[in-house]
DNA sequence: ATGGGGCTTCCAGTTGCTGGAAGGTCAAGA
DNA sequence: TCTTGACCTTCCAGCAACTGGAAGCCCCAT
């Protein structure tokens, strides 16, 4: 690959991992999963457009807002459809910051409770620990 | 199984799970990943001690506060050693209540994102969407 | 004896990649 | 011209921590 500068605007997937930010190995993998659909070469090597970069710059940016692959999947459709209704994205988008929410909670309490335990832990050479009398003695907490 | 009262105080994984408030599928699971080592009865059927019990729910606990199964692994070790020092267990808690802490951190920073993108959303019939502008604009967040 | 529930094993699937092996292609340097 | 090295290709395996399902015992009650 390495187009002669203007001949064609594609680029092989080393590019196309550079300019969006995604690892080569996933953007095979995003290929796989049929999330994009590059181009081939002569020689068998795919050939991303511009658009095609362009999208893997979408799923990048998705993914580091934690929505799921397939959710990614869904936002790429709503992007690509002219004529989507923005409440369709808003609503998805919601459900996941609920997600989100729920997740932070957890792990809130999660470090409440074990920030409480570490800090009764005197943490010397003696085996008595609040940490490991906590896990022996208290039921775990449901989710 | 369903041992004849008093006999032996062996339960089945049924029941451990009950006790122990995990699914039995996780418990077969432990034991193939070596955390537990139930005995058998004549049967064939698993047959779990008290100790054995005590174990899962300690298990329990502490999956449920995040620790991953080989921290179960090493806090199980732990606690079983006489000998331990308090200060080693404080050391993994202090570990884990990092990446804790760092998750919450990562979330928050996608809430807060998203979420100011959903509330500039109009949600409405028509296909104008800041939600999906930023995805087409914006750089993926490094993590 | 028959039905149901619980038990057994093993295999496959989940999510989202990531690493590695074996091999093809291409441009530049000796 | 040959060779090196950086690309690229495919395919297979593995991570975490389970979960579901199939096929088949075992045991007790009716």
């Amino acid at each position: 690959m390495a187009e002669t500068a203007s001949a064609s605007a594609h680029l092989a997937i080393g590019e196309a991992a550079e300019q969006s930010g995604l690892p080569v190995k996933t953007i095979r993998y995003y290929e796989d999963i049929g999330l994009v659909r590059p181009a081939r070469g002569a020689n068998g090597y795919r050939a991303f457009r511009p658009a095609d970069v362009h999208k893997l710059a979408f799923l990048a940016r998705a993914r580091s807002l934690g929505f799921s692959v397939e959710e990614c999947r869904a936002l790429l459709s709503l992007w690509e459809d002219r004529g989507r209704e923005s409440a369709d994205v808003k609503a998805l988008a919601r459900r996941h910051l609920a997600d989100i929410q729920r997740k932070i909670v957890e792990l809130e309490a999660m470090r409440d409770t074990l920030g409480t335990l570490v800090d009764r832990c005197h943490g010397d050479n003696r085996p008595d620990c609040p940490i490991l009398d906590d896990l022996a003695s208290r039921p775990a907490v449901k989710i």
